[in-house]
RNA sequence: GUGCCCGUAGCUCAAUCGGAUAGAGCACCAGCCUUCUAAGCUGGGGGUUACAGGUUCGAUUCCUGUCGGGCACGCCA
């Protein structure tokens, strides 16, 4: 029976398949319509032909006639043609085409919707970045995939949770409280240098100025007892003696300030949480949850989790510490999870993280992380294995690094020097809009180039502008029609036979399949190309008709099909966190 | 040295998970505003898909090797 909600594609899909079903019952072929690249091909193109013709012992022209002839009755199809090898090319009646424009203009931002995800519960994790300083270009790509991609996931049907993973814990936090202290201490005239190691950032000096405001001298300590038998390793002196002398004076600090240091240490931690937030929420990135790692320590789930492990046998001792058999796993080499000194390494926690996880019931787990952590991979997935998860329920798309031009040079950043790039500088640059696109411009395991004067320019270079442009100047015609746009939805579309047109109608038929691909391949620019696609047969159809004609009725008909492209365009750039302006 | 990713037009990148004659944008050349926004449109030239084999009806896509580039190889996170 007819089901006007259906996609055009699904229905068409459903034809061949009971062709294909009733030619050769015992055959599972799965082949679906696909659009041929040239339109002399049709509208559709279905291969089924060709990968019967081996198993029925025919020639697949031969096959292909079959499948046509076994085609049920509807009204769908204008005619099929065997074409080349035995394509079965798709012709389709023009009021099946135009039938989509109702469709979009019905169900409106829900135009592109599927069940792809089945509802199923996902958990996507990314940014995920040390809490010890600013956000920097990267971790911007990584926001802006992330964030995009969840939303895609989202429309694709799956339950979507968006998960910032929060080092809290450990090593690096300390570092940055000890940098704290010491620009602190400076602030009071103290003289001792910070060493090459710690955060040498400004935010650093902010900071301390802030908590000198507030609790005053609470956390001064002279210098000399600061250095009290502690020795300034050289500056070109080996990194373990910096690193040893780094250590020494993490526990001085945490000796001399006493139950301070806690305070200082969640101080500076609720400080840079705050910062990071901020600037992600300005960036149009929110989460669901953040998700401590510490809090992993004080629910005693690291002690669990590898105990479990233990009990399980894959553990053992040498040279003191505790080692996990990833290699069992298929890993390169086993890896430490307690260190001698008894101290948790980050793949302990990560695997309780994880471990987590799963057992909040996500049947779907999605890693983002940065393409230098692609090593990681095996063994985190080697000690879920372990544990007994099905590890095919996570999947860590990479994210590349980001290199930004400006001018045609390369703009040089070190983290070392601390001189990076912040996100928020970058958005004050070029915008939010500018940043967002262009970072899901590539595949996200391709090298990004930034092209900063691009990103800035007002040009028709600029995509971001280009497909803002095309919606604004729909919006323009409207406004100038000035009618009422919900009454569009009663046009008469038949009237719509111009190849721009159906072109037109083509894309907008499309993009739930564009969704669904995105979402399969977690391709967030898939969708980005499509709306260039979109915009430029839009600028294209716009600059060869006119729309607001004498004939009434051709008028509210091609109202009705712009209308229809503005919430495609307007859909899809909210999902990649673009603004959809009425004029520009 | 070992593992993973990549190599497509002069440049930046696509290519519907093996499909038909590999596509866009930029740059270059020639055109289009007394008409709904020219931040736009129309036309043109440009390729041995790094290289060599293999798998099959059919390969940019899958396999092997070579060359070239990136990343990772800690009791760091």
């Amino acid at each position: 029976m007819n089901t006007p909600s259906l996609p055009l594609l699904t229905q068409l899909n459903s034809l061949f398949h009971q062709a294909m079903h009733t030619v050769a019952p015992s055959e599972r072929i799965v082949s679906t319509l696909e659009r041929p690249k040239q339109s002399s091909h049709g509208d559709y193109a279905y291969n089924g032909a060709l990968q019967l013709a081996k198993s029925l012992k025919l020639p697949p022209r031969e096959v292909a006639n079959k499948i046509i002839a076994a085609l049920p009755e509807n009204h769908l199809i204008e005619r099929c043609d065997i074409a080349g090898p035995g394509f079965i090319n798709v012709f389709v009646k023009s009021s099946a085409k135009q039938q989509v424009i109702q469709e979009v203009l019905k169900h409106k931002d829900a135009w592109g919707n599927t069940t792809l995800g089945h509802d199923r519960k996902l958990l996507i994790e990314f940014v995920s970045s040390n809490p010890t300083g600013p956000l920097h270009v990267g971790h911007g790509r990584g926001a802006s995939f992330g964030d995009s991609l969840a939303n895609i996931l989202q429309k694709a049907g799956f339950k979507v949770s968006k998960e910032y993973y929060v080092n809290d814990a450990g090593r690096q936090m300390d570092i940055l409280t000890l940098s704290t202290w010491l620009r602190y201490l400076a602030l009071f005239g103290s003289k001792i240098a910070l060493p090459s190691n710690g955060y040498q950032g400004e935010y650093v000096m902010d900071m301390a100025k802030l908590i000198k405001d507030k609790w005053k001298d609470t956390l001064y300590h002279a210098d000399e007892f600061v250095l009290l038998h502690l020795d300034a390793p050289e500056e070109d002196g080996p990194e373990e003696a910096v690193e040893k002398y780094m250590d020494a004076l993490i526990a001085r600090a945490k000796f001399l300030l006493k139950e301070h240091y806690e305070s200082l240490h969640q101080q500076v931690l609720a400080l840079q949480l705050k910062d990071c937030q901020e600037d992600l929420q300005a960036f149009g990135v929110s989460f669901d949850e953040w998700f401590s790692e510490a809090s992993l320590f004080h629910s005693g789930a690291v002690k669990k989790v590898v105990e479990e492990l233990d009990q399980k046998g894959y553990l053992y001792r040498q040279d003191g510490a505790l080692w996990f058999k990833s290699t069992a796993f298929g890993d390169e080499k086993d890896r430490v999870v307690q260190r001698e000194n008894g101290i948790y390494t980050y793949f302990a926690s990560d695997i309780a993280y994880h471990a987590n996880k799963f057992e909040r019931g996500f049947d779907v787990i999605v890693d983002v992380w940065g393409a230098d952590h692609h090593g990681y991979i095996p063994r985190v997935k080697a000690a879920l294995s372990a544990l007994g998860y099905n590890t095919e329920r996570l999947t860590v798309p990479l994210v590349q690094f980001v290199s930004l031009f400006r001018g045609g040079e390369k703009v040089q950043m070190s983290t070392r020097k601390a001189q990076f790039v912040t996100l928020r500088e970058l958005r004050e640059e070029v915008g939010n809009d500018a940043a967002r696109l262009f970072y899901i411009l590539r595949k996200s395991d391709q090298h990004l180039d930034f092209d900063l004067d691009l990103a800035k320019s007002r040009s028709n270079d600029n995509p971001v502008y280009y497909i803002q442009y095309a919606h604004a100047r729909i919006h323009s015609v409207l406004s100038k029609w000035a009618g009422d746009t919900d009454s569009l939805v009663k046009s008469d579309l038949s009237l719509l036979n111009l190849d721009h047109e159906f072109n037109l109608m083509q894309l907008i038929e499309d993009y739930p399949d564009i969704i669904g691909a995105a979402a399969k391949d977690y391709a967030p620019h898939t969708l980005a190309f499509y709306l260039k696609a979109l915009a430029s047969e839009l600028h294209s159809y716009y600059n060869s008709q006119q729309f607001l004609v004498e004939d009434e009725s051709l008028c509210r008909a091609r109202l009705a099909l712009i209308l229809a492209i503005s919430m495609v365009l307007k859909d899809g750039l909210k999902l990649l966190g673009v603004s959809a302006p009425l004029t520009m």
